[in-house]
DNA sequence: GTACAGATTGAG
DNA sequence: TCAATCTGTACT
């Protein structure tokens, strides 16, 4: 199989295309010798300065949401509810407040595990990182990936295994839990996902 | 300084 | 249905 890492031309593009071509591509994370990996299945747009739900709406910077503005394929990593971390990743070019929140996984593991202890509670493997919150826990990120970039990181990037997900594979649905943004840009389709894909998000 | 909501999750 | 728990932002 063909494998490669993804380069900065990838990340500089539109972000709805950035966002829907993601799908299908591997995350891979370098920790303590080995390596974790997950094939990114949803994925939502955030296109600001316009887009309401974005962090960066009418270019509003602060310190939480600067990584958001860097050109194309670094991590934006800030945390919700004060517990849980979310895992962007900025577009296009350098001072453009848009980026890519990766939602959902499906963890790449030996193919006979199929279940995992959490807890000493039994979970099925693709549950693992099907959401923004739990992605990261699976991935061990926290806010030391602030910033980081994918394209030159020794501990996370992204590959392509040249695997086609065909056009009528992607969902394009609401973006979730942003209704305070108003009717308009809560109702852009900008939430992506593979159809029918096992480890994509409920709701 | 204080109050409050948020791109979530898992337990009850 | 609700609590857990932190930070930026908008107020006083």
């Amino acid at each position: 199989m063909m494998t490669k890492r993804i380069r900065r031309n990838f990340f500089t593009r539109p972000t709805l295309k950035v966002a829907k071509e993601l799908l299908g591509k591997f995350i891979v994370r370098k920790y303590k010798g080995k390596k974790i990996i997950g094939k990114i299945v949803e994925t939502e747009a955030y296109i600001g300065p316009e887009d309401r739900a974005s962090h960066g709406y009418q270019m509003k910077k602060t310190e939480r949401n600067r990584a958001e503005y860097l050109i194309g394929g670094h991590i934006y990593i800030y945390l919700v509810y004060g517990m849980y971390y979310q895992l962007n990743i900025s577009t296009e070019k350098e001072g453009l407040p848009r980026c890519v929140l990766i939602r959902a996984l499906e963890p790449i593991v030996n193919n006979k595990l199929k279940f995992f202890k959490i807890n000493d509670k039994v979970i099925k493997i693709n549950q693992i990182a099907n959401g923004p919150g739990k992605l990261c826990r699976y991935l061990k990120l926290d806010k030391s990936f602030y910033g980081e970039d994918l394209v030159k990181s020794k501990r996370i990037w992204l590959e392509d295994w040249a695997i086609k997900i065909k056009k009528a594979e992607i969902v394009a649905s609401k973006r979730i839990g942003i209704d305070y943004a108003g009717k308009y840009w809560a109702n852009k389709k900008w939430r992506f996902y593979i159809d029918g894909n096992p480890s994509v998000s409920k709701q």
